[in-house]
Formats: structure tokens, sequence, C-alpha cells
DNA sequence: ACTATATTTCGTTAAATAACGAAATGAGAT
DNA sequence: ATCTCATTTCGTTATTTAACGAAATATAGT
């Protein structure tokens, strides 16, 4: 069905959904390290990370108290790694993107996941 | 701005959309020949065509009082050019679009496009 | 100028989406 | 078992989207 196939497309139609997967391409991160990145909700992140998770793009495995995301890079569904492989060509040269990352380097997960 | 770049995205989002790509890369077509495949009212095929354009992945002909519509392979956006050359691989043997590109072939012109 | 036909624009409606905060859940630590 | 903290689910609200029909626009032929 064409309606299961536009769920890869409908899940990179959203720009903090891409900062995801751009920043998870950069080094796996747990939710609450995204949401200290995107400055959102955590309820919101969440869903993101659900929906991407549902798309087949990223995986995710709990490590104590926390839930990491990772990029999906098991071949099996050939169109999710294309898509993959693809994102930087089409998002290249972002000025957010850019800056997403930087701020990756600086981050303090002992900060950013404690109240 | 990542709204810019996820108009793609967005433009690929939709069943009817991907339908008319296909469609085009068959061979061009104007409004009532895509309205006549989609069996959808013109006003809408009309919007979908537009936001196709806008997403620079068609270009329209006007050929007297019909508007054509091709597909752009024009490669001077080349994440336009790499989108359309994956669509095949992406919802590739597709029933409904294997059906649509059927039903080109026998597509009659004068019955498609007169009241 | 008038008519016929193809397409676009406009206004409306129903459904999908993104955001939030609050409440519920789950899994370690005490 | 209880407490704490990370995450998910739920309910709500505002925005976006897809669809339609009717009205407006454009172009060809009379």
């Amino acid at each position: 069905m064409l309606n299961e196939k536009i769920k890869l497309f409908k899940a990179l139609s959203d720009p903090n959904r891409l900062r995801i997967l751009k920043m998870l391409q950069y080094k796996p991160l747990c939710v609450c390290e995204v949401t200290s990145l995107l400055n959102l909700a955590t309820s919101t992140v969440s869903k993101h990370l659900h929906i991407l998770k549902e798309a087949g793009f990223i995986i995710e495995k709990k490590d104590g108290k926390w839930v990491y995301y990772f990029i999906n890079n098991n071949p099996d569904d050939k169109r999710v790694t294309r898509i993959l492989m693809e994102l930087d060509f089409w998002i290249s040269d972002n000025q957010q993107i850019v800056s997403d990352l930087r701020k990756i380097e600086d981050l303090d997960k002992q900060l950013a996941c404690t109240p």
C-alpha cells in the first residue's frame, strides 16, 4: 500500500526530525539529551523519536534509566538505508544542522539529564 | 532554512502525488488526463500539481487549451534529480502504480478530456 | 464579441499533525 | 516496598492538509 510507503517521507517532513536524524548520525543520544538540544518538551521529543522508529530510521536500546536511540544501520530495509545515505546530500550545509552538531560536542550529559 | 528543504519531502508525502510523479515519468499528461486517472476533482488535482511544481519535481508547458506537466529533468537542483532517480526504487512493485501505468496505455485523451 | 472548454483560485469542511503540560509507566537505587 | 527520575501516554489546542464545489480566469474557435 502506498500509505505504508509514504510513512518514510512523512517522517522526513519535519525539521525537528531531520535535526534528530542528523544528530544521531553523529552519535547515539538519549531522549533527554535530544530534548536539551532541541529545546522542546520531553513528550514532544518522545513522539518524534517514536515516529522515526516506526519509519525504521532509528532503533532504541535501553541502558539503565535511559533510552538511547541509534541510527538503524541494519540493511534489512534497503529503502531506509538508501534514504539515510542520501540525507547528508539533501540537507548539507544547513546552518541549523551545523550548529546542532557543534552543540553535541560540548554537550554535558550530566548537565542535560538532571533536574 | 530547513523548512525550505522539507518542501521536497512534504511533496512526496501524499499517495496521489506519488502516483502523479510515476505517471509523468511514464509520459507527460495534461490536468484532465491526470484527473481522469486519479478520479479526483479537477481542483484537487490542480493543487497537487502545483505542490509538485513548487517543489521542483515537475514543470508545466501550455499547449492550446491544455496545460501539460513534465518531469523536471533539468539537473539544476541536484536534490530533485537524485530523488526522482530514487523514486522507482522506493515505491517499486506497488499495485496501485502498476495499475495506473497500465491505464495510461489505454487512456483516450479525447474521452478523458471532454465533458 | 460570444461560446465552449481547461485550469486555477476561493471558501469551506473534515482529518492529520505538532506542540504543551499533566498523569501514568518502567526501571534503577535506597 | 518505596523513592526517584527518564520516558511514554493522554487530553487539549492551534496549525496544516486534502478534499470538494462554485466562481473566476484563460485560451481556442465561431
